[in-house]
DNA sequence: ATATTGTTTGACAAATTTGTCAAACAATAA
DNA sequence: TTATTGTTTGACAAATTTGTCAAACAATAT
């Protein structure tokens, strides 16, 4: 029998990966896939069956890389402060990889129009566990007061939002590429400031 | 001659922006449309001749929608804080009714992997002042320095970023919609607080 | 060597989506 | 009335996208 040496699955996964999460083609069709992998389209058959279940697994891939490492900081032991600073770190370095990996699956949950995805994050308890502690940060005046919920929102926002928008900025703003991600790097200070009162 | 007394057209296209921008549909197909709208497919190749054409009206309209009010408001004479606040309003308002409009701009300037669209933005000057008139408020101290740029991505990111993220926002906090729209109204006075220092 | 198993692909078929056209229809003008 | 013009649609055609299958291929086991 012939071992996979290459793995062909692995590379057609993580070039679906890269077109929708990095490259932000969300319309990209299972040739643009295949082509970019360099394999043909019946390999990307002959793996995951259909595009439905390649997308289901891109689809899955995606919320786990979202939360995983996010997940396991929030559940770390360390100074607050520096906590947050490593959140906004991670969420920052992420979305530069990643810059449309949330909406890769923000639009894949909302146009079959059912939430059939919403199962298994189990990650919710974790999350609620981390807005306790970010209250008890509050009660302590670490950081100034507010409901936990929305301070968490405000860290991914300003963490995700300018680099989902870089083409419009861009132009907007009237940058360059090479001025985008400079103002990218400054960002992480600015983040902090912010949020850290 | 049979004048168009219910305006067929427009009906057509705003039923196509509510897809595209209220419900986030973007893989949305020109019988999706047509059905929606109560019309034929037929009809809408009559008044747009393509796909292609209605989403191209359907682009630009979005781009007018997001900065002829802003710009405008920009351009107004009244108390710098005041206008923040309004800006902040009339961006919070925006999203809520279109919370998909600005991700369907990206995605369509991305997968048609030209800057076709990049042209006639002549806003671009009119952020410019505005940015300059933050930068001299920042002198007098109204608010605390930073870049502008930074400043204005800031305010975008806080307004923006959490009602499209509501679907994943929704079980990663574990809410209900109702939980969801109250949090949303508290947001307009947490990003003031925020953003005006 | 041959057999066996897994991999890859080209050629074909099916399904979906988009585009075209002529006919039916509605409303007013003459 | 009939004619004219604009609107709407069903039926068909074309194009695109997805899915299937048998054959070719590669690597090892016997």
């Amino acid at each position: 029998m012939a071992i996979k040496d290459s793995n062909t699955e692995q590379l057609i996964k993580d070039t679906a990966k890269r077109i929708f999460f990095a490259e932000g083609k969300l319309h990209a069709t299972t040739q643009d896939i295949a082509d970019a992998a360099g394999v043909s389209r019946t390999s990307l058959h002959y793996y995951f069956r259909s595009r439905d279940l390649l997308l289901k697994q891109v689809f899955n891939d995606a919320l786990t890389g979202l939360t995983k490492q996010l997940y396991a900081l929030m559940e770390a032991e360390m100074d607050f402060k520096e906590k947050i600073r490593q959140l906004i770190d991670l969420f920052l370095t992420e979305t530069i990889a990643f810059p449309y990996r949330e909406i890769f699956l923000i639009t894949e949950m909302l146009d079959g129009d059912a939430d059939i995805y919403v199962q298994k994050e189990k990650g919710a308890s974790k999350m609620a566990a981390f807005l306790k502690q970010i209250e008890a940060e509050m009660e302590m005046g670490t950081i100034s007061k507010m409901d936990p919920t929305q301070f968490m929102m405000n860290i991914m926002a300003l963490n995700s939002h300018p680099l989902v928008m870089r083409p419009l900025h861009k132009q907007m703003f009237n940058l360059t590429d090479a001025e985008y991600m400079k103002k990218m790097d400054e960002r992480k200070k600015i983040i902090c400031d912010l949020i850290l009162k």
